[in-house]
DNA sequence: TTCTTTCTACGAAAACATTCGTAATTAACA
DNA sequence: TGTTAATTACGAATGTTTTCGTAGAAAGAA
């Protein structure tokens, strides 16, 4: 995995990568000035430095490029968890789960799927 | 509330500030010093800074001021996780839930408190 | 009082991230 | 072919956050 964590513009673009797989410059600049103006060459910057990183590859292989992340998006993911559950919930994960529950809204099954895994965690951590 | 979200140094500070009440600047940076270096001034001027944004007061009735978190530590974690939500987990709070559960551990207690919670919230969206 | 330490205020430097203008190249097309 | 459009690379400008040096005032100690 890449030593580099992403910064949120690049944060937003691995956001496009991981569903959608290999993508142009192009591509993911047009899906981002959907929601916020931003210059063709800002995008392509930003995916260069990505690359500087290793966050993504890139097939050259053409005169338009491909982008694909190149690291996943578990990874990236439990990185930055374990930073924001420390950062600002003073390194409690259950306080982050309480108010994430509390204020943010789930499906039934999703709630049911939670209940399974923390059953699952109950069970493993004693064993009968 | 401050209308301005408190940066990562911010966010250190407020850490120090809402367990442990009023604090000296002093105070904070020799807590700040057990982990990382950093200079007198640096801390102060940061301080300053939180001051100017609202998310502190001080009382400056001494000659060394005291500061003080003006902003609850809730309100800016629920700014914080609804961006976080957005950013890092495609906006899915139970998916974040999920991976703090399966990646960091809770005590015994706390996984009751949860499912708890989570009884509570079904009953509430199917009441009978 | 005089010297030393501690504190605040201020501004500038350094570090980091984002944005964009420009030039060169390639592709597309009339 | 020759003109236009799209793409990359590069570097510089801008913006934001963090760090720190310096000066002056206040407090404490000799």
């Amino acid at each position: 995995m890449s030593k580099y964590q992403p910064t949120e513009s690049e944060l937003e673009i691995l956001q496009l990568l991981w569903p959608n797989g290999p993508m142009t410059v192009r591509a993911v600049n047009d899906i981002l000035n959907k929601n916020k103006d931003v210059g063709y060459t800002t995008t392509l910057k930003i995916m260069q430095i990505m690359l500087e990183k290793k966050l993504v590859i890139r097939d050259e292989s053409k005169r338009t490029h491909v982008y694909e992340a190149k690291v996943a998006e578990s990874e990236v993911q439990e990185k930055l968890l374990s930073k924001f559950i420390n950062s600002a919930f003073r390194g409690s994960p259950a306080s982050l789960v309480m108010q994430a529950l509390g204020n943010h809204s789930a499906s039934a099954e999703e709630l049911e799927e939670i209940k399974a895994l923390i059953d699952r965690i109950e069970n493993n951590k004693n064993p009968e």
